[in-house]
DNA sequence: GGCCAGGTCAAAG
DNA sequence: CTTTGACATGGC
């Protein structure tokens, strides 16, 4: 373990990545499933994702043109376990759609790229990092529920979307395989020992450097999620 | 049964 | 610009 009374989230990477070793993420098989998978998992436990991409390849729609051509009902027949299967069955399907013209502006400027995936329905900035991460390997971080739970009890920091992400982004190497590496440890940690349902503290690799204490525990709070924050704009 | 799970969008305050 | 409701299934 790093040194110090305050965690970074240098130390936190290296913390983490001793304690559970390389991720090795996303999994995936290639570019258009981590999109799909990035769609599905919407506010949904990979445990049901997992069971909905087992049955889009068995019935040949894991491809942009197979999904393309399916018929919708088709779709929600295989993605049901994941929730909102009818509206995400939709979305999946605009996806195949727009995605070859996506993956061939891959080395386009990041934030227009990202501008462009915004403009997809049902790709909200979540999303739209998680696909430049993980499929177009650019460096740049997903906040993800995990995320949000972790940076207040862990470095105290409470703030929106794009603050949390600039949080990371500035003090981490701007490197995709370092933020491709960082993400997948946190979402493990929040997985084992992070977890709304069960916080098991015991055995956490970070537990000593964590504000999460036992008092604010048992106090119980109402809000651990988002917040407001203000003072946008460049 | 109620709450939570790797969110997003449109409408309203 | 912030808050609220809708979208929906499965596990603990």
């Amino acid at each position: 373990m790093s040194g110090g009374l305050c965690l970074k989230p240098v130390d936190l990477y290296h913390d983490l990545l001793i304690a559970f070793g390389p991720q090795d993420w996303w999994p995936a098989e290639d570019k258009f499933e981590v999109a799909v998978g990035a769609l599905l998992t919407q506010q949904t436990s990979w445990k049901n994702v997992e069971k909905a991409i087992g049955e889009l390849k068995h019935r040949g729609l894991m491809t942009p043109e197979g999904l393309s051509n399916a018929r919708l009902a088709a779709i929600e027949l295989c993605i049901r376990p994941t929730g909102y299967y009818r509206q995400k069955a939709k979305r999946l399907q605009n996806l195949a759609n727009e995605f070859p013209g996506m993956e061939s502006r891959r080395n386009e400027e990041l934030l227009g790229l990202r501008a462009a995936l915004l403009q997809l329905d049902g790709v909200g900035k979540e999303t739209a990092d998680s696909i430049l991460l993980y499929a177009f390997e650019r460096p740049i971080l997903p906040v993800d529920a995990y995320t949000f739970r972790i940076t207040e009890r862990i470095f105290g920091f409470v703030g929106a979307y794009e603050a949390v992400r600039e949080f990371y982004e500035t003090r981490l190497p701007k490197d995709a395989q370092v933020l491709n590496e960082f993400h997948a440890l946190l979402v493990e940690l929040a997985k084992r020992h992070c977890n709304k349902r069960k916080s098991d503290c015991g055995g956490c690799p970070v537990k000593k450097r964590c504000r999460f204490t036992k008092k604010e525990r048992d106090r119980g709070r109402k809000d651990v999620s988002q917040a407001t924050n203000r003072g946008k704009k460049g």
